[in-house]
RNA sequence: AGCUCGAUAGUAUAAGGGUAGUACAUCAGAUUUUGGUUCUGUCUGUCUAGGUUCGAAUCCUGGUCGAGCUACCA
């Protein structure tokens, strides 16, 4: 699709990297041609950050009627690992993107090896013998201009010959690293002769024990660019300091001028987006794994019960700029509650451990009825259900007040309400047990008020859920929250000033998670796992994986707005 | 301290020398057999001081504030 095309198609303006490929093209750079890629290290989950970045660079092809390849940037074999491989891949394609080619670091590593080897040759690399701690040292600070290694001036032979005995596995980690010749006193401490090689005895999950050396972050990634010729290398903004680096590189060996641009990365309100502080989190049981459904992961987050569409309308929501930002994590919750309100069917469900039972004295003794309700309001063709309904009923604790407060439209000591898809019911007595605790109400319904044929004439301003005490099938329902109290967590431990760099975990949210008994409806019963429902008033849940025949468990996706909590907290 | 990047409503993001707009959030109202949805209305903004210009969010200069950079991580 040409620039012109797209423009008449979609109202949305163009974030800063649209309007570069835009001018590229117009300027007929690589043809018109755009290749983008996506380029995780394969360490860890994806979590959201990913998916921003995800969203950008496949959509930017899209967009531009060019493609996107995946590529692992695997040059640290320690920390590497085909599992991760393997859940990128999921995850990448869940989201509902497919790549043009799956491509790895590793499968250039002797090219990159040429290349260092031309370095060399061209007096812009040598090998240095310091020791890590050595080189620090004379790497010197921002303001104080770094010195020249003592073994900066070797010449290109010995260079060569012991570049070369460092690949044949002579030396042991650590004892010499390669480091290219640029600038000891630059500014930008990249160029302070950044090392570009070290010696690592490691199995690498793909070449295996094939190499003893690996290449740098800085060494292989504007190069693999090249290799493949992407035309535009998108990434975060910590990278803006590799760039002249990144183009130093490409020059020097004369390569395909992949062109690297930067973005600011995504935060979220009430999360972190670190791999380190989220792999503490799983690590120190504070969640139950990468796919905890607190976790901001893609795994997590898909077992929440969010769907791969709400995500990229998220990502696409939050846009693309280079300023820092911290996005209300309501947006995201926007985002889902917009899909989920389209598409999923409403039921009932009383979420609470002490339920009450609500006894209709007038409703005769053993009479049933089966009542039709409507799937969604919003959707017609969604149909109607078969509820079951009889003399008694569970409904939850939340919507009983004694002393009710003026604006307190739910069942009370003489008032009415609807149970919905049935009648209208009066609250006519109140029964406690010894502690005072109320266990039952006893209410009249009124017959002509039966949902769909109301002839009562009556007017009630509240509607409430229920389930059959006859028919209701017991479940365990995870209702998830945020998984740290603070809007900030990254802020405010740095606020805290502490040499601990477990403090962020007293910012946890300790009710993130709260397990409670429910009542469902019978038609619950076989849902399949991932399947995403409304609980009426309550918010969009999700069978778990955690559910066995048996032993339904919901997740909390979201909960519904909540115009009445507001209305509470006000008070 | 040096270098680099950034600064537009509460949060994000547009406007590329010519009316500061959009979304989420807020608040108010209407509708509603979900205190949901929907609809209507509402509120709050160009960091600062100069300069260029008929005209500056936009261009220039200084300042302020924020972020990044000083791993044999990516």
């Amino acid at each position: 699709m040409t620039p012109a095309a797209h423009e008449s198609s979609t109202e949305r303006s163009l974030n800063f990297i649209e309007q570069i490929i835009e001018e590229d093209i117009s300027a007929g750079l690589h043809d018109g041609r755009v290749l983008t890629r996506f380029p995780p290290e394969p360490n860890g989950y994806l979590h959201l950050g990913h998916a921003k970045s995800i969203c950008l660079n496949f959509g930017l092809a899209q967009r531009y009627g060019g493609q996107t390849n995946l590529r692992f940037d695997d040059t640290n074999p320690v920390t590497e690992d085909t599992e991760y491989v393997d859940s990128i891949k999921a995850d990448v394609r869940w989201l509902g993107f497919e790549w043009a080619e799956e491509r790895y670091a590793s499968d250039y590593f002797e090219q990159l090896y040429n290349f260092a080897e031309t370095l060399i040759q061209k007096g812009l690399a040598y090998v240095d013998e310091s020791t890590a701690q050595e080189i620090a040292a004379m790497k010197g600070s921002p303001t104080v201009p770094g010195q020249n290694s003592p073994y900066r001036d070797r010449s290109v032979e010995e260079n060569l010959s012991l570049f070369r005995q460092m690949r044949a596995g002579t030396f042991p980690d650590g004892a010499k690293v390669l480091r290219a010749k640029i600038d000891m006193a630059s500014p930008n401490m990249h160029f302070r002769d950044p090392i570009i090689y070290r010696i690592k005895h490691a199995h690498h999950h793909r070449t295996g024990d094939t190499w003893c050396i690996y290449p740098m972050y800085d060494f292989a990634h504007g190069q693999s660019d090249a290799i493949e010729q992407i035309t535009h290398s998108v990434c975060t903004l910590e990278f803006i300091p590799h760039r002249p680096l990144y183009e130093w590189f490409i020059e020097q060996l004369a390569i395909f001028p992949s062109k690297q641009y930067e973005f600011a990365r995504l935060n979220l309100t009430y999360t972190v987006m670190s791999k380190r502080k989220l792999k503490k989190l799983v690590e120190g049981g504070f969640v139950t794994g990468w796919d905890d459904p607190r976790m901001p992961t893609l795994a997590g987050i898909r077992r929440r019960g969010y769907t791969a569409d709400s995500l990229r309308e998220f990502c696409e929501r939050i846009g693309v700029a280079k300023r820092d930002n911290l996005i209300d994590v309501g947006l995201l919750e926007f985002c889902i509650r917009e899909e989920l309100n389209r598409t999923t069917d409403r039921v009932m469900a009383v979420v609470d451990d002490k339920p009450i039972k609500l006894v209709l004295t007038n409703y005769p003794e053993g009479k049933e009825e089966t009542l039709h309700i409507e799937n969604n309001p919003e959707d017609e063709t969604a149909g109607t259900r078969e509820v079951p309904f009889g003399r008694k009923v569970y409904v939850e604790r939340d919507d009983f007040m004694e002393v009710p407060s003026k604006k307190y439209f739910r069942l009370a000591p003489g008032k009415m309400v609807r149970l919905k898809g049935a009648y209208i019911v009066q609250c006519d007595e109140v029964i406690k047990d010894e502690t005072g605790e109320v266990t039952e109400l006893h209410c009249t319904y009124i017959p002509e008020s039966k949902s769909g044929q109301d002839t009562s004439g009556l007017n009630v301003k509240g509607t409430i859920h229920w389930v059959s005490v006859a028919h209701a099938v017991p479940a365990e329902v995870r209702l998830y929250d945020r998984l740290f109290a603070v809007e900030n967590p990254a802020v405010e431990e740095k606020e805290m000033e502490s040499d601990d760099d477990n403090a962020f975990l007293s910012l946890l949210n300790p009710t993130s998670l709260v397990t409670v008994k429910a009542l469902v409806e019978p038609n619950l019963a076989d849902r399949a796992v991932g399947s995403r429902v409304q609980f009426m008033r309550k918010g969009y849940f999700t069978v778990d994986a955690d559910s066995t025949p048996g032993h339904l468990v919901f997740n909390r996706t979201v909960t519904l707005k909540d115009a009445w909590a507001k209305e509470v907290k006000k008070a």
